[in-house]
DNA sequence: TTGTGGTTTTGCATGTTGTGCAAATTTGCT
DNA sequence: AGCAAATTTGCACAACATGCAAAACCACAA
């Protein structure tokens, strides 16, 4: 039973079942509008019982959520934090950033159902924003490391901030553009302004 | 019925209604937990009826995050945008951002409480990360008039951004000081470190 | 004081969200 | 087939949230 690539029908079915159950309500919500959409609705769509939207979110909104983004692995914590790849601390951070960006990168094709999402519900916005916290909080802790200062003190938890904050304006860039280059692009032309500007 | 300072006792009555809800809803849940707090308790404690709550608030939440910070008014923009006071962005910026907290700002206490909460119930940070998004992109929009760069481009987003973050930075150490100076300060503290760093 | 007009509070009915629990169903494995 | 474990489902129930109309309340003037 070991971590073959070969996954169960159990697995399997839970996937789906997940992956279903999100999807519908992004389809119904972006057609109804999200007050306009009950459980009951989706899990008519998707063919399961009510109450099992609820065994997978905790709510609606965190259906339409997804995990992305995602605070960044251990390797490359620890590249960073040992000052790595470049020496130079405004770019080992959108290196850092850029890691994770790629992997945990959803389809092209949500993102950019959320991003329609994000423009038709402002409500949700701060449900969106509220990941970025978390990345943010492990990148304060990061750069604490690396500068050899406490998590607590202000510059890195500017750094932090700062970092958090290109990072999200690239990801809603990138969103919003009707086609255009990788996200890895979007991140450059983010700190890029951040250079010239500060 | 001008705008003298008298208010009759049906406005003394309304502010006083909103303020007991709001009090009571903080402290019920600083004791027991957001999730152990119903609106039934609520309302029993501020002596009005449970339906009364939601003609205040739209939900218990709400009634626990207040309205700061809130947009810089009309003047402070103006000044911005026409290139005052100082002529430099980074510093104009935080003028213009430290205006508003002067004024927006509720007693201290308040904001200790709030920050407790924050603290106590994570559950919350969208909520109030939310007021921040929306002071972000009025930033947006005078930056690009200032600079003369369309609004939807990299650098007012950016500036904005990075401005929003250092104010939420600012305004999230001073909550957490135990004492210390003003928000006046915080702020200085926080756009030090952003010209030192960047 | 009393009456009148407008505002606020309240009670009631209703739909939706979200959770606990136990029974039924499904899956994995021998 | 048959057992053990995980998942789904139905049911009961508390809380949230809104619309609506009746009741209570305040302001103001005669």
């Amino acid at each position: 039973m070991g971590e073959g690539r070969e996954l169960g029908l159990r697995e399997r079915k839970k996937i789906a079942t997940r992956r279903a159950l999100q999807q519908h309500t992004i389809r119904l919500v972006i057609e109804r509008g999200l007050d306009n959409v009950t459980v009951e609705e989706i899990t008519a769509a998707a063919e399961v019982s009510p109450r099992t939207f609820f065994n997978y979110f905790p709510s609606k909104e965190e259906a339409l959520v997804g995990h992305h983004p995602s605070v960044p692995d251990e390797d490359a914590r620890q590249l960073f934090v040992s000052g790595g790849p470049t020496g130079k601390l405004v770019d080992d951070l959108k290196h850092y950033l850029s890691q994770q960006a790629e992997e945990g990168t959803p389809s092209p094709e949500d993102l950019r159902l959320r991003h329609r999402l994000l423009e038709q519900e402002p409500q949700l916005t701060p449900l969106f924003l509220s990941r970025f916290a978390k990345v943010e909080q492990a990148v304060a802790e990061a750069v604490a490391e690396r500068i050899g200062d406490a998590p607590g003190n202000v510059r890195p938890q500017l750094i932090a901030a700062v970092g958090a904050a290109a990072l999200r304006l690239a990801i809603r860039r990138w969103k919003g553009e009707d086609s255009a280059g990788s996200l890895s692009d979007a991140i450059d032309e983010s700190f890029g302004a951040l250079n010239e500007v500060f």
